[in-house]
DNA sequence: GCAAATTTAATGTCAGACATTTACAATTTT
DNA sequence: AAAATTGTAAATGTCTGACATTAAATTTGC
């Protein structure tokens, strides 16, 4: 694997990407280990740190792992369905948080995503996703609840729901597209009245689910849509009216 | 910002989830400059180099970036949409050939995602998005066009498709799916007739986008995924007979 | 033959230095 | 007096060489 070119500004960029690529390409396989620092430090001609700051580098997205000791090194990672969702929640989230993102657009894309599991999960849910999500609602109509709580919950809730479509790369794709704009709709904050009228559209939406009823659950989603929006025009009413 | 325990194995990466956590929780705000590596030295009693390898991790993620010379330094970086979806199309990618998703489940979760922006997408698409289709069309019925170019023009076609939705947080966590997906979809070539077929589903989205109808999008799309199923499961049954 | 001690190869870290880039100020020139 | 040039300082980028630490492999001891 390959060269720089002569202008050294950022070589570390460089070889990190030149092994990124040897690993995309497939030319290095899962769990094979690369060339010890020294050696890159030879292949490369620049010096250990430089090497090390690469390889930092690729640490940093999962691509590699490394271990001490002798027939220790640098090792192909297998990025795992976790590590990857967590990458993109982080990364997501503070895309959203950065660049303003309304409210609206958020909640609008996120109901749009998650509405997506309701046929395959009406078809496939099984008793255990009904179970997690009839416990979810359970424990959202406890008295006392702190908001903190109560989101939670809810994130639990529509995880079982997503889950239920029985599909790990949409399961992957979805919770992390859900979750990462969880942040934004954490801004508001639910009465008790208004946590009433969720807990009864996450039966609904669980009913569907139970009765294999696709659109139904598309329908509870949706119906959900609207009431979060409302829900959130209010809040910044009242907000804008205070100042 | 603060401590590392004595344990002395991985300060750098220590280092950076310190900082990490200082961004995300708002207290280094975008475009703020960190403290020059000395001083990081100093405040984490870390040698220069353990810093620069603690920032070359968060450059890696595109959470700062670095400028040289007099008053340069590391600033906290503003993501953008396109760094973002660049990411997560690399993570993606690579989390599904390490962990052989099967084509079926990768490509039924492509179009559920993808069906998400049927609804929007016919209800504000523009004469331009409209424009874009049509031309990816033409372009796909060109004799002699290259298996990479037809595939290329079809992401460009469902990239039009989506953004059709005017919801810049959908455009950017459905595109990264979409085309993550995509390598997967690409073991399958495609023959003039497949291609014929697969273009008359795209006339049909096309229309049906035209004309405002959100359900006749989407069923274009289950269509379109019924197809491709299809052709998939032709193409591995005849590899698994040659072997 | 098995367990303990040693060797060895690798990453993790440190220290100090030089190279390079760039903003800003001072100086000179027109 | 204004503009162009030069100088300076601060910062990152890189190098060299060394030591610390870890963990597998090898040798030694009994």
């Amino acid at each position: 694997m390959k060269i720089d070119p002569k202008n050294p500004a950022n070589l570390s960029a460089q070889i990190a990407t030149a092994i990124r690529n040897e690993i995309i390409a497939g030319r290095l396989i899962v769990d094979e280990r690369l060339p010890s620092e020294a050696e890159l430090s030879d292949q490369f001609d620049v010096s250990r740190p430089t090497v090390r700051e690469a390889l930092k580098r690729l640490a940093a997205q999962s691509l590699i792992r490394t271990q001490r000791g002798a027939s220790g090194g640098a090792f192909v990672n297998r990025i795992s369905f976790q590590e990857a969702y967590a990458q993109q929640v982080t990364t997501s989230t503070l895309l959203l948080s950065m660049n303003d993102v309304s409210f609206e657009t958020a909640c609008e894309a996120r109901f749009a995503l998650e509405r997506s599991c309701a046929t395959l999960t009406a078809k496939r849910r099984s008793a255990d996703h009904l179970a997690a999500m009839r416990a979810e609602i359970h424990r959202q109509s406890q008295p006392g609840l702190t908001d903190e709580a109560f989101c939670a919950s809810d994130v639990a809730f529509h995880r079982a729901l997503v889950d239920g479509a029985d599909n790990p790369v949409l399961s992957y794709q979805l919770a992390g597209a859900v979750e990462a704009m969880q942040p934004l709709m954490n801004m508001i904050t639910f009465s008790a009245r208004d946590r009433e009228r969720i807990i009864t559209l996450h039966e609904q939406i669980a009913d569907a689910a139970k009765a294999q009823d696709g659109a139904a659950v598309s329908d509870g989603l949706t119906a959900l849509e609207v009431e979060t929006q409302s829900l959130a025009a209010g809040v910044f009413a009242q907000r804008a009216a205070q100042h």
